[in-house]
DNA sequence: GTGAAAGCGCTAACAA
DNA sequence: TTGTTAGCGCTTTCAC
């Protein structure tokens, strides 16, 4: 049993009991340098017998180096940014880095504060979600002379990389998919959130499309808070009582799309004989619906692993450091809530 | 435009551009100790104008003290522990503290890795999900000299502090529901998996309460991995097919239940008339469903919170070390899938 | 293959 | 109220 010492212990500890100085020890601790066979299993029997953890602080600060990639997002209740993550931590597994998460909220002075605390710990590198940030916020990520990646979304001039797709499209796609399939009476529901830049950018691809073929958004419906299921299917049944004669729902995120499907089915009404349904994200939960609602992939796996590889490899230094811009192609899955 | 320095900035800058000691910049940076006002506003203007981005790691390792707690958990998949997490959060901004999260998969080699790297940066407290880890962590743990909360669970030894709810208590509580309920033929689903011990706790006390009252499980089904809306859909599908006299469903979260009420109605079953339905969670989606599933409150907030209080008063020396245990109550919603 | 010395950028403790 | 000195625990660099 190692011995109760309340004091953490120090190279120094390490090295006294294994009669080997404190600079090899620290080289067979970290794998760098030659070091003979013998002194390597000493220095390591000692380490492990007395429970020694190595301070990363008093390191990083010696070798100028922390190995560490903040990832900045507005939440975590969200779903879609958990993918992200898993994206990011699976790529950033096969290197020395490790991400540290940052929760903004969606709100910009948090997004400040966040990223202030996180760089005053000196990152190898910052994802962070969203093309607009404060005047303090895009200064702070320019002169942190770290690779920069912007995720989630393109539409906008990024700091320095920026992997995501175009809300803007994703907007115009599915409008384009909702007139083709001849629907002219739609009605949208979203989040009453001005700060949520993406959506607002895809519900402005989308009317404007729609305002290109002559039509305009018969109803619209904002909601903020609570179950996002519940809430969707509040909204639709206030706004299909209140406009009759809808035929198609655009809900700006799957949740909500279920929640008003669910609504609609139990309603008995023609899901998409009478009113058709779309949404977006692509979230897993869709998969055990009772009918399969037409969607949108915003690519959030997608968008973890290429940004973590960018950061990846410019810290490799395999990279010039000079800005890439990815922009992924969001698909449309039909579902079977899209007439044909 | 602040200056296009690529050399992260020092206290020293700001001392210069300042014209003001490094100690004093480092006080007034830090709003410690008493600085006049004129010097004050000089430097902070100096710093700002600068951008300047103190160095924590410098701080951290001067100070002996890092503001930072680390928070293990399984999974970020789950909606459970962002849940957690949020209360933790929530009670955090009200102290100098912040988290930083580590997720293990539910594998305890990951835990390991992720302990022994969180507490390589000498954290100020250490909040992790579960009562089992291995020999190795729980070393770590004891030798850390750092307040640790163990969460979610209470049946079983905690290593210094722990706030959570008895598993095997949840399981019987259900179990008895039940029995009272009148129903005999009783189906259980789950996870597959043999390393969420909470999960497997409920299972054993809901078996137990059930074998007293002469009621054996008729039917068990598990599954990993994919959608678990539509997992718990085929799964009941499959159940009620294999064992057509089932008149219970327990299952050993929310979101499969979910699936397996979906399926039931749209199968034109009787719910609870004909088969009754709980899960365990109490999870928002919850609300948006046709039929109010029953389930019980795993407190996921609260434990979130209390597990932060309890860290951030040892942290402002303001209990004593030692173990607290907070054992706290679900509790039943019955909802309307449970016949009375 | 191993060790000694000199910091990394900041703060504690003391002195002025 | 302000400044000086001496580290924090490690790694870099260079000598052996």
């Amino acid at each position: 049993m190692p011995s109760p010492i309340k004091r953490p212990l120090t190279l120094r500890d390490v090295s006294e009991a294994s009669g080997v100085s404190e600079m090899t020890v620290s080289r067979v601790l970290r794998n760098k340098g030659d070091v003979s066979t013998a002194t390597r299993q000493k220095v390591q029997d000692a380490a492990k017998r007395l429970g020694y953890v190595p301070n990363k602080i008093a390191g990083a600060l010696a070798s100028q180096r922390v190995n560490l990639v903040a990832v900045i997002i507005p939440s975590l209740g969200n779903m879609v940014f958990p993918e992200v993550l898993t994206g990011i931590s699976e790529t950033l597994e096969d290197t020395e880095l490790q991400p540290v998460v940052g929760v903004t909220d969606y709100l910009p002075e948090k997004e400040e504060k966040v990223l202030f605390e996180m760089l005053s710990w000196r990152p190898s590198g910052v994802i962070i979600a969203g093309l607009e940030h404060s005047e303090a916020s895009s200064a702070m990520l320019r002169q942190a002379g770290i690779p920069v990646v912007e995720i989630m979304d393109v539409d906008g001039e990024p700091i320095d990389s920026c992997v995501g797709i175009s809300h803007r499209k994703a907007g115009r796609q599915m409008a384009e998919e909702i007139i083709d399939a001849g629907y002219k009476r739609i009605g949208f529901m979203g989040t009453k959130m001005p700060l949520d830049h993406r959506a607002r950018k895809r519900f402005e691809g989308f009317t404007r499309t729609l305002a290109k073929a002559g039509i305009e958004i018969a109803d619209q419906e904002f909601y903020s808070g609570g179950s996002a299921l519940a809430k969707g299917r509040e909204m639709t049944a206030k706004m299909i009582d209140r406009t009759p004669d809808l035929d198609f729902l655009y809900f700006s995120n799957d949740m909500i799309g279920a929640g008003g499907l669910l609504y609609l089915l139990e309603r008995g009404i023609d899901v998409p004989g009478q009113i058709g349904l779309a949404a977006f994200n692509g979230v897993e939960l869709l998969d055990g619906l009772p009918r399969k609602l037409a969607t949108m992939d915003a690519c959030r796996r997608e968008i973890g692993i290429k940004a973590a590889q960018i950061i990846a490899a410019r810290n490799a230094g395999e990279i010039p450091p000079e800005g890439e811009i990815v922009n992924l192609d969001p698909k449309i899955t039909p579902g079977d809530t899209l007439r044909r």
